[in-house]
DNA sequence: GAGCCGTCCG
DNA sequence: CGGACGGCTC
């Protein structure tokens, strides 16, 4: 079974290269953020036509959560709860059933600038998906996968420059400690579990400055797995060379294998 | 000697297909309108480096016009006179020589709607095309070649549905009186001089609702020609081919081949 | 429908 | 730099 995420910066501008990408890799799942449109603008259709069934949670201009899937798809959550619509949240969190694992699609807020009211946002909002979402619907001992855009770099290594990006909205104490906090819960860094000696390996470089040419990235994408699915977990790669394609997304797709 | 119009609906937006159309084509001028940018945005080293000499008076967003050339270019003005600057003036004519030829490449006004403004400007614009350019600058006995989107169907065949462009801005008894003023400087249609029998054969196509596919257009770009000229013109061809292409201008591009 | 631009956002 | 969008032109 191969998971994939992918923050595919508006999945209108990406069609071209969704597709593409889809029909070499034929993962089982996708997850992906910053689709950046309302329901009634997303690919249903298309994607149908390459087999894969799709859930969205969308907002108009910002934002925008999926999963899509070659397998069917239940239990489907929109947003931090399942009560009524969700008017006044942000599109940043579907989550689904798939065979038998739960697959959670997250898009941590960016942050803005470290003290402003949109890094104090992002603060709760990693807290509210620990102690709100995790801990009340799921358990550590499922087999779940929490995969996404996280805005955060857990660790110095994590990267192009340290003095660069220290203290910045993606390496701040406060939150590493918050997603420290939400992998509490009982999660796993695929990537970095498998691999603890691949450093200068990142999945988002600015478009401009040659930042991918130079390798000037972060890595802040990631698949995070509960016990049950680390241990089956065989290989996790960053798919630079999507990133190298003609009208990329500033991220780099993740794909994990797992059994 | 091949000599091209062609309203190209921005040059930036139309790199790719340039580029493409003149390795293909190979013609010696090419008239360009609607280039939609400024001096400093035209592709003038790209264009060297597929051979081309560039003359080009453009403003920035609207209107826009160029004569490229695979032979030296001199004598050239801009806009309705050669002194000074133009800051004043909308970029829609610019005339050069090249060879022994006069090129003239024009973008008459669309217009907007009978009876406007825009529409008293554009019969303004012919007006003064012929009287005080074409009369003051230049003699019928010249060797010249007025190229361009003049954004006037001279007959009802030159419209897909007469009755759908019946008194429109393009058919206005005022419009194609305003053209045939211009052209009784000593002017003819080197397209209908050669091909007095084909009709349906169009110039500009709208982009939606399946212009192009259904053949929904109106004979608006024209490549015209003083008498030395006409009897020297071998072929004229609507290139329809490249407004087939994926990312199309809406107009097609008309070659005329002489000698 | 598809260019342009300015403004907002990441 | 490159998305989205609204207002403009054709």
């Amino acid at each position: 079974m191969k998971v994939a995420t992918w923050n595919v910066n508006s999945i209108r501008a990406r069609l071209n290269n969704l597709y593409a990408w889809l029909k070499t890799h034929q993962p089982d799942v996708v997850c992906i953020q910053e689709s950046k449109c309302v329901d009634q603008l997303f690919p249903w259709k298309e994607l149908r036509l390459l087999n894969y069934h799709s859930v969205y949670f969308g907002q108009p201009k910002y934002n925008g959560v999926a999963i899509l899937s070659k397998h069917p798809i239940s239990s489907v959550y929109k947003g931090f709860t399942n009560l009524g619509p969700h008017e006044d949240e942000q599109a940043r969190l579907i989550s689904a059933k798939v065979l038998d694992t739960r697959i959670i699609s997250a898009y941590v807020p960016n942050g803005h600038a470290v003290g402003s009211d949109k890094f104090a946002y992002k603060l709760k909002w990693l807290k509210r998906l620990r102690e709100e979402y995790l801990d009340t619907l799921h358990s550590p001992e499922e087999r779940l996968l929490l995969c996404g855009d996280f805005n955060v770099a857990p660790e110095d290594e994590d990267v192009w420059d340290s003095d660069v990006w220290h203290n910045s909205i993606i390496t701040h104490h406060s939150v590493r400690n918050a997603l420290t906090h939400v992998l509490d819960f009982g999660l796993q860094d695929t990537f970095r579990h498998l691999y603890p000696e691949r450093t200068q390996r990142y999945s988002w470089w600015d478009y401009s400055r040659s930042g991918f040419s130079s390798n000037k990235g972060v890595r802040i994408d990631f698949i995070f797995a509960t016990q049950p699915l680390i241990d089956s977990c065989q290989d996790v790669v960053i798919d630079t060379e999507e990133r190298a394609q003609t009208k990329p997304s500033d991220h780099a797709p993740i794909i994990a294998t797992f059994e």
